[in-house]
DNA sequence: ATGGTTGCTTAGCAA
């Protein structure tokens, strides 16, 4: 089972790009993240069309979450539904081939102390509550999405610079922790110990040719999964060529 | 301290 999550920024601007990468990589999963369009709008025909069904929790201008799969969704669930505030479309579940999968899209923060960053760190916790009320660290479930927090200095290409930024800071990494520590492991680091890879650069200041990248978007899966986990990587290619998203999908293979 | 770029929406916000 090949899964993959990517924040595409806005699903109708990234068309082209998302089918051509479907048809060249054919995942069986996909969780897509800041789609920017209400679920109404979201392109299901022309997904279904290239062999995907689509789970959708949508919302215009901002945000905006879904999972696609080759095999039909079930139990779609839409939000956190704590009680809190869920009025941003950031979270998309469902249950797929056996699989629990979740696509998240978790705040960026803005700046470290504001309300947007209380929020964030509110969230992670919102998040790991969830999972400890509706799911078991004991079967098969996936935790994909843009989580937003580069976990170790390693994935970060200057640490210095983005030290105490939204995407590092230790608050967010202990947050981030507290999720794993229900039952997660980063499928990526099973595979890979090396710096140097990375998942977002910022579309300013050349970040890109000068790969000044973060790995904040992540496949995170239960222990029953993870040991079935033979394979991850980072499709730095999708960067690359004319109308990029800022993030490139991550994938990992499990054997079934 | 600010700006740089992109997308949505149409001047300003969010990232």
């Amino acid at each position: 089972m090949r899964v993959a999550t990517w924040n595409v920024n806005s699903v109708r601007a990234r068309l082209p790009r998302l089918l051509a990468w479907l048809e060249a990589t054919r995942p069986d999963v996909l969780c897509l993240q800041e789609i920017k369009v209400e679920t109404a709008k979201f392109p299901a025909e022309t997904l279904a069309a290239a062999g995907y069904h689509a789970a959708v929790n949508g919302q215009r201008t901002y945000h905006g979450v879904a999972i696609l799969s080759r095999e039909p969704a079930l139990d779609v669930a839409a939000g956190l539904r704590d009680g809190g505030d869920d009025a941003q479309a950031r979270l998309v579940s469902a249950r797929i081939g056996g699989v629990r999968v979740l696509s998240a899209y978790v705040p960026n923060g803005g700046e470290v102390g504001s309300e947007k960053f209380a929020f964030k760190l509110a969230w992670l916790e919102r998040l790991r509550a969830h999972l400890a009320a509706t799911a078991s660290a004991q079967e098969p479930l996936v935790l994909c999405g843009d989580l937003n927090v580069a976990p170790e200095d390693r994935d970060v290409a200057h640490p210095e610079a983005w030290a105490d930024t939204v995407l590092c800071h230790a608050d967010v990494r202990t947050a981030l922790r507290r999720v794993m520590d229900w039952g997660l492991v980063d499928t990526f680091r099973l595979h890979h110990v090396d710096g140097g890879f990375y998942s977002w650069w910022d579309y300013r200041q050349l970040a890109f040719p000068r790969n000044d990248g973060l790995r904040i978007d992540h496949i995170l899966a239960t222990a029953p999964l993870a040991k079935r986990c033979t394979a991850a990587s980072i499709d730095r290619e999708a960067r690359k060529g004319a109308q990029p998203s800022d993030h490139v999908p991550v994938l990992a293979e499990f054997a079934t």
